[in-house]
RNA sequence: GUGGAUAUAGCUCAGUUGGUUAGAGCGCCAGGUUGUGGCCCUGGAGGUCAAGAGUUCGACUCUCUUUAUCCACACCA
């Protein structure tokens, strides 16, 4: 017996209608915003991500399926799904007509040691936008991103947010960061050792308690803002509260992947990021593009199904409309015939393919939720009407045969209304 | 990569100090007088006890190895 690999899920029938929900609100709020689907391959250039996810973090040092093909090239499945993006944005010369707005919905690939929310293969929504430097670019985005949540029903999600800066203040605050660690040092766990050499933005979300108080007094970021990502970082901020959007500004948020400027942002539920995002000015002209400013957010679909159902979400599963059910074999055709009518019509309508007894067609229609039943037999053979009965509430009615595709569609359509 | 817990039926779990045909509930299938689901009753199918090796007269039970799952860290959605 050969098994799924370790950290992979298989989405059975009885879940995969919460991820198709997840999948509508996507199309659908991202189709409020004039944003467009975006698809690229799942297995890219190692390069791609070794450029531009950068290489103090685990992704890519250790994280990344990279194998060789049969004509020697070295491939990774794709970690994350910006550096995709990116490479056809510029590769196809997308930038002839900003701003630009897509959305992907993908899988990700990372060798990670599974856990709560962490898996090696998992499904994010994501978007990325091209084009604007300016702070309501930000808000656009993360107005996006609020709504696609509330859209799920979430009511308990916290907004964190924060500015990284620019590549020109991050340098002088890394420095002064690095000197309170290297003066802290005794106090500080060997994680963060290790981080204040490597990348020492990352100490400052350390969970070891002692380091936390620590870093309550370290340099913040904020002081060290440039005017430029000062003035954006204020607007970004005033325009989530023109837009009622709730946030958090958290100095000690930063984000696992290098490629950040400016904007930083988190939506947590419990202590578990469902999205995560920001801005990345750099990128483009890093992969050999023209300088173009850019915000995204990814979303971990796994995730998001957890943590709605914890917080009380229910997803709606779709029923089936009608079963034909067949009485006797004789009535057999006329059951196919019927769904076939029914089915032209739009309505989803199935028949027996077992040769059960109507006991155990009328067992599998309860347990699939259909809303209505229709029994063929001897009298419907030879006579001119069917009756329906309502699964829901056992009632049944009595239709002229040339009148049952209008009348369950009209019953449909009431249902909908 | 590190650490902890776990692995018995489709699912959730019992299984005594090692002892003969491994159990329950739920689910599944079939019946309960031949045209009606849900509740109830009866019956049935379904397990290499994760895999492999070892100790033993004898292993689901003890030992080791491997694999997987859950949880935490590193890291991240």
């Amino acid at each position: 017996m050969i098994n799924a690999p370790k950290g992979t899920n298989d989405m059975l029938p009885a879940d995969s209608y919460k991820w198709r929900a997840v999948e509508d609100a996507a199309h659908a709020v991202a189709k409020l915003y004039n944003a467009k689907q975006i698809r690229t391959p799942v297995f890219e250039s190692a390069d791609l991500y070794l450029r531009s996810i950068g290489d103090s973090t685990d992704i890519v040092n250790k994280e990344m399926y990279i194998f060789e093909d049969k004509g020697g090239r070295r491939m990774a499945l794709r970690p994350e799904g910006t550096a995709g993006a990116m490479r056809a944005f510029i590769e196809h010369n997308l930038g002839e007509s900003l701003p630009l707005k897509t959305y992907y919905i993908e899988s990700l690939y990372r060798y990670e040691q599974p856990q709560a929310g962490r898996y090696r293969e998992h499904f994010q929504f994501g978007a990325e936008f091209f084009g604007s430097s300016r702070p309501e670019f930000d808000v656009e985005l993360i107005c996006m991103a609020r709504d696609f949540l509330n859209k799920l029903g979430f009511k308990d999600l916290t907004l964190k947010i924060n500015s990284i800066g620019c590549p020109e203040c991050r340098k002088q605050y890394n420095a002064a960061l690095r000197e309170f660690l290297k003066q802290h040092h005794n106090e500080i766990c060997g994680d963060c050792k290790r981080r204040s050499e490597v990348n020492p933005l990352r100490a400052l979300d350390c969970k070891i308690p002692s380091c936390k108080e620590l870093y309550k007094s370290a340099p913040k970021i904020s002081d060290y803002l440039c005017d430029e990502c000062r003035t954006h970082n204020e607007s970004v901020l005033s325009g989530l509260d023109a837009n009622n959007v709730k946030y958090v500004f958290d100095g000690n948020l930063v984000r696992g992947l290098d490629y950040y400027t400016r904007t930083v942002f988190e939506f947590e539920y419990g202590s578990l990021a469902v999205m995560g995002g920001g801005r990345y000015d750099g990128m483009c002209e890093q992969l050999g593009g023209k300088p173009t400013p850019c915000v995204g957010f990814g979303s971990g679909i796994e995730r998001l199904i957890a943590a709605a159902e914890k917080s009380g979400i229910e997803f709606e599963m779709p029923r089936p409309t009608v079963f034909v059910a067949a009485q006797c074999d004789a009535a057999r055709t006329e059951c196919r015939v019927l769904v076939g009518e029914l089915r032209k019509k739009s309505v989803s309508a199935e028949c027996d393919l077992m040769g059960k007894s109507l006991k155990a067609q009328f067992k599998y229609a309860d347990k699939q939720k259909f809303k209505y039943v229709i029994t063929i037999g001897e009298s419907e053979l030879t006579g001119d009407t069917y009756i329906v009965k309502n699964m829901d509430d056992g009632s049944t009615e009595t239709v002229l045969k040339n009148d049952i595709s209008d009348k369950i569609s009209g019953l449909v359509l009431r249902s909908i209304l």
